[in-house]
DNA sequence: CACTTGACCTGTCCGC
DNA sequence: TGCGGACAGGTCAAGT
């Protein structure tokens, strides 16, 4: 899916867009996609207006009026994407053939506002979900209660990082770096682009990485992540803004989707391997066992 | 308990 | 062109 700096690319659009807007009608197509009650629904989305969009992890929180809010994980082929049912797109704007063509068949749940717009969730593996629930509940989720820090807080820091990694000494760095309950909204581009960084091989395993080590990766994490959010995330396949715009950090990034490319840093090629049971991307010359 | 593997789904690509 | 298998950005449950 999406990670942190795409959900959060999806965050800062819906907020422009959805703000003050008062929902009044949802369908589905996919039962899993919003396992919710229809009398939830009636009671609780029905009428309620939106009050504010957050992002915690890989997670979106829509809060409505109702104190109810939509809880939202595009997992990995969720699309959350707004469009205005009064614009049409013409041929050759790049929302053209997207947003006309909304819904679509990996469309499987399509909430409508009371101005005619309607934002759209797309989700062609059926991962992903909806879930409405009282918005003081979500902190009690198990999810939300074992949840790690968010990397660009102002409080997180080199030695929390070494701290949260501390709990998994015998787990390679890529497995933790991929496990939420560690450190919030990396997956898997994100964690070989900031080992790459560091010049730490994703196989090593935790307890054999030394402090200097720590503070690069922490410093890889937050830059990496940082960029990110600025190009609007990494398209690689699915992945689109609430305006239906791919992100460009892929046309930048080091070793993601780069195997057999030079290394930017020393030229040797790129590869593809296996690590944690995931497509993992580094440089055998800079990042060593 | 720590850690790894399979399951949830659809679509695409690659080798035969 | 068709078919089987591997693989794809994430997270759980169940296994060792």
């Amino acid at each position: 899916m999406p990670e942190l700096p795409e959900v959060e690319t999806i965050r800062s659009g819906l907020e422009k867009l959805i703000i003050s807007k008062k929902v009044i009608n949802l369908t589905f197509d996919w039962p899993k996609s919003y396992p919710n009650s229809l009398n939830d629904t009636k009671s609780f989305l029905y009428g309620a207006e939106i009050i504010s969009v957050r992002r915690r992890a890989k997670v979106l929180l829509i809060d409505l009026s109702t104190q109810y809010s939509l809880v939202i994980h595009l997992k990995m082929t969720g699309q959350l994407v707004y469009k205005d049912e009064t614009v049409r797109f013409g041929a050759g704007h790049p929302n053209d053939s997207l947003l006309n063509n909304l819904p679509d068949k990996s469309t499987r749940v399509i909430i409508s506002f009371d101005d005619d717009s309607k934002l759209y969730f797309n989700d062609q593996r059926k991962f992903g979900w909806v879930k409405l629930m009282p918005t003081i509940e979500i902190k009690n989720l198990d999810f939300f209660k074992k949840v790690g820090p968010e990397p660009l807080s102002s409080e997180f820091n080199w030695l929390i990082l070494k701290q949260r990694l501390n709990k998994r000494q015998n787990t390679t760095i890529k497995a933790a770096l991929l496990d939420q309950t560690i450190l919030a909204g990396i997956g898997n581009i994100y964690a070989d682009e900031s080992l790459w960084g560091a010049k730490i091989h994703p196989s090593t395993l935790v307890k054999n990485l030394n402090d200097k080590e720590y503070k690069i990766l922490y410093q890889e994490i937050v830059k990496v992540l940082k960029l990110s959010i600025e190009l609007g995330g990494s398209t690689d396949k699915n992945y689109i803004n609430a305006e239906g715009k791919k992100g460009s950090y892929l046309a930048f990034s080091k070793v993601f989707r780069k195997e057999g490319q030079h290394c930017p840093r020393c030229g040797t090629i790129i590869i593809k391997t296996r690590v944690a049971g995931r497509g993992t991307h580094l440089c055998p010359n800079c990042q060593k066992l």
